[in-house]
DNA sequence: ACGAAAAAGGAAACCGGTGTCAAAACGTAT
DNA sequence: ATACGTTTTGACACCGGTTTCCTTTTTCGT
């Protein structure tokens, strides 16, 4: 365990192990036409040394490095980190790093950084979170540059093949037969904002449930929001002020139904006894919050890792599930209504 | 713009531009000594070809790359996430990339994970975030690998000269003080695990203000959390039982503080007339939760890119302040105390 | 106009791995 | 013992840059 001066390297190993650098490279490869007796006596060596191959000179000879990148805008930084957590499941043990690159949707100058980005750092793959990879130019620039990648997804987008997708639209329509199962019949909605991917789906499974329930949706009780924690407490006391008799409402993610908490405690409302609350993404808030919300979560930890094995070994990627079914979280911020009015 | 077929390499400007290969090097490295004829007419090849020099085979050549490691034990989501983004505006521009490595630092292989993986990708240096910057075994792993490092920190640890330093002593004295000048007396602190070095110095400094102020400070009154939520629901029943004068309490982060919360609402104490409550770290929580948690911020962001540039370019990083005051976030947990009893 | 010093540019080796292809070693049939 | 087909190994070029060192060109004083 000699552990100071420079890094022992491939020709050091061949050198004392008194063969050819080619075959050092082979046992580190694992080639299989190997003499047992030759990989046994160069695996000694590399052992005493302490020798690990370089991933850069590696990159260079086999014109591609070992660098995923993450593409993300934070949506929501517990989000966000466990997917980190879950490209590092994939990754662990191989010689893939993972690089993150947080990039601004809303700067025209996007696109632009990306391709700056891809063309300097020449990754393996990117793996691409929503909201931005709803945006198919920057789908395209990936196909462009040459560089591989996996767009997250909360519906079916075009390009099938490169998509960890899930099922957003059916566990938003679970949510509301389970409010219904309780007696609700007036549920309102605060929706993402519009472009949204995730925010359409969310919608179109709220008002197919409805209707399935033949239950009335008038559009007062739909009132949008941009996925913040403001933009919920504007829209709950819109969405109050219009429908005094809402019993329940659905919102597109935790942020916005933490504002809708936070609305409801500035009107009076109790939360549930007064008024169900219901978020979607089983943010740290959701349980933190008082009354704890009930909501939806995401295995995005198993999703993220998928996501990564897909770039990294498309081969056992496929023995893997490519649809995660969420699951309702049931806490406390929802309760049968009170009685009608 | 011709964009398909493989990357052009400094051979391809080469040739085309008529020159050697290491005048082109010399020009990418801006070079002093070279005609600003040849100049020009090599960059004119580079713009035309749209040649982007590999960062791999630098590396290479360099035998150094241009990877910096982001060590981290999620404390907070957000606030690694804001480190992140702090890291990303130091090198942006840069051929340097930000990877990342989330350690668990409950287990026992940790030091060997990281050693693996220092030895492995041969990083440019890493950044570590706290509570894992105050292990002092890693640090001397970093240096026996001959790997740069920053320790983020919010004391002054042993190895000054690689750590980007805080205040956090003197912030919760000044909690203090603007509890004491509301006319609270009575204050209860929920601290930090043992073992944490920001949990020490907020102690401290919250004692030494206690003391200073001539208050005084009951044994009762001071509970530990281990910086998580559940914690501080417990040690506020608790502190709540066993001092049941208290008429505000501080604790060592917005995460406890909100599990006070929690617990004051269980046992029917109003926040903030019943109860003062303060936090520290200033994560999203604080802003979320009802009624908004005054607490103490810290200027991440610019913390994390002073950290990066003491790596990547230390000569700039000397303009740089390596201490970042905090500030006292004030929104309405707090209150004057109810009249005595 | 000439020679010397300084400036500019190039040839070849090198960084630490991998691919190609031929040579060496080995085993077996004749 | 010889010939032949496999298996195992090594020599050498190459990936795309940088470095060292040397040659060519330019500049300048006299």
């Amino acid at each position: 365990m000699a552990k100071s001066g420079p890094a022992p390297t491939i020709n050091d190993v061949a050198r004392i192990a008194g063969v050819s650098k080619k075959t050092v490279s082979r046992v580190i490869n694992r080639s299989p036409l190997l003499k047992q007796a030759t990989r046994e006596k160069v695996e000694k060596v590399i052992a005493e040394l302490g020798y690990t191959p370089t991933p850069q000179a590696r990159a260079l000879a086999l014109r591609r490095n070992f660098l995923l990148g993450l593409l993300h805008d934070n949506p929501n930084a517990q989000t966000v980190l466990n997917f980190q957590e879950g490209v590092l499941d994939a990754i662990r043990d191989t010689e893939f790093a993972l690089v993150v690159r947080p990039v601004d949707r809303h700067s025209p100058a996007m696109l632009d950084d990306i391709r700056n980005f891809l063309e300097l750092q020449r990754l393996y793959g990117v793996l691409i979170l929503p909201p931005i990879s709803e945006n198919d130019e920057l789908a395209a620039l990936c196909r462009e540059m040459g560089c591989g990648y996996v767009r997250m997804g909360s519906a079916a987008l075009d390009e099938a093949e490169h998509l960890v997708q899930s099922n957003d639209r059916e566990m938003v329509e679970a949510v509301v037969d389970y409010l219904v199962e309780l007696g609700h019949e007036r549920i309102g909605l605060i929706e993402g904002p519009a472009g949204f991917r995730s925010a359409f789906e969310r919608r179109e499974g709220f008002l197919a449930a409805m209707k399935r329930h033949g239950l009335d949706m008038p559009s007062e009780a739909l009132v949008q929001g941009n996925y913040r924690f403001n933009s919920g407490v504007e829209a709950a006391h819109q969405l109050l002020s219009e429908n005094p008799h809402v019993t329940a409402i659905f919102a597109s993610n935790d942020e916005m139904a933490a504002g809708a908490y936070h609305a409801a405690r500035e009107r009076g409302v109790d939360v549930p006894n007064d008024l169900s609350l219901v978020g979607f993404d089983d943010s740290p808030i959701a349980a933190h919050i008082w009354p704890p919300m009930t909501t939806v979560g995401w295995p995005i930890r198993e999703m993220a890792k998928a996501a990564a094995l897909k770039l990294v070994a498309p081969d056992t990627a496929e023995a893997q599930p490519s649809n995660f079914p969420a699951r309702l979280v049931t806490r406390n911020s929802v309760a049968p209504p009170a009685k009608k009015i």
